[in-house]
DNA sequence: TCCCCTAAACCTGTCATACAGCTTTTGGGA
DNA sequence: TCCCAAAAGCTGTATGACAGGTTTAGGGGA
């Protein structure tokens, strides 16, 4: 429970604060934007220093669990997706995690959020799905563009699965897509190929737009199939 | 990129140091383990108080990308999931993520760490895993150890898929399906029902044992249909 | 009565200093 | 060479201080 562990049996008083607050704010059922007590408050009513206080404000601050701001009053936050993408990047880095294991876990998860954009999709999210398909059509020239309309399009269809648990987790993959997308972008031998992603982009976009959950899924699928294998001949993977 | 966030274009100190010290670590190719510099060395190189630098050290540390100790170094740790169960519980609390929702992103996960797990599974996890299911039913008149070796019995399956964000993202909703399990369990309308659940677990079990993964995805998503009818027969959902 | 503005009160961000207690290193002795 | 104890190194916590941002309260004007 405590994000923070403790050595021994040693008191850890930030810790403590930590877990405390937390239960603050289910206890007081307080929701994103609502004020917690300010620094001094709580180190009286926690019996700690300031200097604990704000250690254990940072440390849920850094989970996103509140929000802090020069002469503000901590806020509670929304959750969002950048805290878990620094430890999926982390992950990364300390060579605990590989690409081929986010690609097998964003296979996984986006032929279900594709499946659920066809079945819930707002008339608008289906249009902002296509725009960013058609996008990257028209700024094919710009590699750089065309990542971002990718990112973009993939994000959007997991808002529109309406499930915040995919949109969270999809979200914090972002950061390492950026990095090994252009890889597979350059592996790509001819533009023939690249258009052919794009087209298979278009079509899982129509297919959420039409509303047929089991096109969405197949055209995702062989979205990932086509990708990885550019990533692999890259020797990415 | 940062943990913190701006307020305008006011410097934020910590967000800065916070950056500086994740950068170190990817930089230097530091793994888990390795020893970060001192607080004191920090902040000379980053020229901030040790105020700033510890507050951003209980940052990465609430992330678990470093670990911190009583008279111990900052060490860069292994990414573990307490800290995104602390936000998806937090996800719970403020109603930004319901329990359905939850549910469906472990069957999505499930159905495939299931498959894996029958592709990719030592013996010993095998093993393992039916452990778990057979004791489900040997200890079936004390709920509580149910409850336990019931996770424990998908967190095996997780990890035998051999995908450590898989068994990140699944050990993350732990917390969570503790606090929700046994309103599934009473809501059962008979033993005969709740046998029927064991069951299940020890069909996926051996689908893995056995190698056969559509068998074992086909099992995880019958269970699945059948829990999610316990808790919505409950009211939960 | 209501609205707006300003001054006061409140609050956080950062710094410096101090010290207890834990960990690592060093150096000497067997 | 190995072991152990002393010293050095380091973190955890507390206190006090102050700059600068935010909220609130109260007064003045319409």
């Amino acid at each position: 429970m405590l994000a923070t562990q403790l050595t021994g049996t040693s008191p850890d008083f930030v810790g403590g604060a930590v877990a405390a607050i937390a239960r603050l704010i289910r206890e007081q059922d307080l929701k994103p934007g609502d004020r917690l007590p300010a620094e001094a408050v709580l180190s009286k009513d926690l019996q700690v220093s300031r200097t604990v206080v704000r250690e254990a404000l940072r440390s849920l601050a850094a989970l996103r669990l509140v929000e802090l701001g020069a002469g503000k009053r901590p806020t509670v936050a929304r959750l969002n997706d950048d805290a878990f993408g620094l430890m999926i990047e982390h992950g990364v880095v300390i060579d605990q995690i590989d690409i081929q294991q986010i690609y097998d876990a964003r296979r996984t998860i986006e032929a279900r959020t594709a499946a659920l954009a066809a079945l819930r999709r707002s008339e608008a999210e289906a249009q902002l799905i296509l725009a960013h398909a058609d996008a990257m059509a028209t700024d094919f020239h710009r590699p750089e563009k065309v990542m971002e309309h990718d990112i973009a399009f993939h994000l959007a269809i997991a808002r529109a699965s309406r499930n915040p648990v995919f949109a969270l987790i999809l979200g914090a993959f972002q950061n390492v897509t950026r990095e090994t997308w252009p890889i597979g972008w350059r592996s790509r031998s001819s533009d023939a190929d690249r258009h052919a992603m794009n087209t298979l982009h278009r079509e899982i976009g129509q297919a959420i737009l039409t509303g047929d959950p089991s096109a969405a899924t197949s055209a995702m699928n062989q979205h990932f199939d086509i990708s990885l294998k550019a990533l692999v001949t890259a020797g990415l993977i």
